[in-house]
DNA sequence: AGGCGACCATACGCTACCGTATGCGCCCAT
DNA sequence: ATGGGCGCATACGGTAGCGTATGGTCGCCT
């Protein structure tokens, strides 16, 4: 029965494409947009199971139990997150002012709705879960790192560029979670002169001491 | 209120030993509770009984349904904010950019970690539920208007005052979901450079010209 | 004394999940 | 062709939780 319905969706579509099987990355793929939409507590193992158009018998052969698939959406999502960390912070020198702008844009615009999903969800997850707490621990410390330097490349001092960094991180996920519509009409200003409050003393500093050799500013 | 009056009677007699009788208040109560500690999706009717030392028949006296207990609880956290905004932004004039790092340090600060708990699990919950969104709404709304009136009040420009107060609260906000104990050893002074990196002209112009007439800058 | 109503316990059916056991078709190597 | 392993389906037992129905208890009123 079950065969047949294999069997005959191959013969209608035509499709010569052996029924794409699931992988172990599959089924992550699958948890990260359930976690994106619902959190951890909607993470069902036979919600995801429906959603992929399978049964959980599939995944407990790629799985040894829920918490497993936890566990793997936990390091996918750090490595990924590491992985845009030093791209986002990695600026030509001389640019290292608008890179900082760059990383607020990219977090604070709406754009990669997705992401930010998923970064919320998983610091949710990690108020109460200690494996969780310690991935969000180790990305938060390599992003604020990445980012002080950027500070740090601007001329700004050690202890403001750690100010900043912090503050700039803290804002771009506290304002994912406002809302702020009724507040003012027009929010790209308002992020346009945030942005600027953050990035403040480094833009001023990175025009008046842009360390060696700077042509042409951007 | 014919509970009420049970309770204080038994309270008069001095025999509120055998039966302490709940009120829909104190399952509010106890919802307040769970909810700083699991979460919306923790938050479940015998759960919470149990708690409470009850059963659930108890709850579905007091309650239609689960959803019925859901909205209490964000009705009475909404109440319960408006209560401490306009009582934390009432400054005594002349006194508004303390009041403004008062605001900060009482968020951002560890103390009334068990408010800040359910603060941002009714913002998560906010996130897939309409009820729940538009009751932070309002709240938001509300918190953001009169932490510019501080602002505004310390002479500073109506468009940077709805840029430092969003500002104030992304960061209270986004900050209580980071882990940062790795990034820097002096926690207490990144949080007071911060803090004045908020109220920052705030403080420049409050010194400067506490009045009215402020040619400045932008 | 009897009754009423507020408050709670108990029992029940139902659904959603988890994890295990087992069956079964498909593909590949021999 | 065939036997074995891979990938999945089916079936099962178990727990947790929701909501309902119904009965019990205690205080108060007349």
């Amino acid at each position: 029965m079950v065969a047949f319905s294999s069997i005959l969706y191959r013969m209608e579509t035509g499709l010569n494409k052996p029924r794409t099987q699931l992988d172990r990355d599959a089924w992550i793929q699958g948890a990260m947009d359930v976690l994106a939409e619902e959190g951890v507590s909607g993470l069902r193992v036979e919600v995801l199971a429906k959603r992929l158009k399978v049964t959980k018998g599939s995944f407990y052969w790629h799985f040894q139990d829920r918490r497993d698939l936890l566990m793997a959406v936990l390091q996918v999502w750090k490595d990924g997150r590491i992985r845009d960390i030093i791209k986002q912070t990695r600026a030509q020198p001389g640019r290292e002012v608008e890179q900082i702008h760059h990383v607020i844009d990219v977090y604070s615009a709406g754009r990669s709705r997705r992401g930010m999903m998923i970064e919320l969800a998983v610091r949710d997850w990690a108020r109460r879960d200690a494996d969780a707490a310690a991935i969000v621990a180790e990305v938060d410390d390599i992003r604020l790192r990445c980012a002080r330097d950027l500070f740090l490349a601007c001329g700004v001092p050690m202890d403001e560029a750690s100010s900043r960094c912090m503050l700039l991180y803290a804002y771009v996920f506290g304002v994912s979670m406002m809302s702020y519509d009724r507040f003012d009409s027009d929010i790209a200003r308002l992020k346009r002169d945030i942005s600027e409050l953050i990035a403040q003393s480094a833009n001023a500093r990175g025009q008046l001491a842009p360390r060696v050799s700077e042509p042409g500013k951007n």
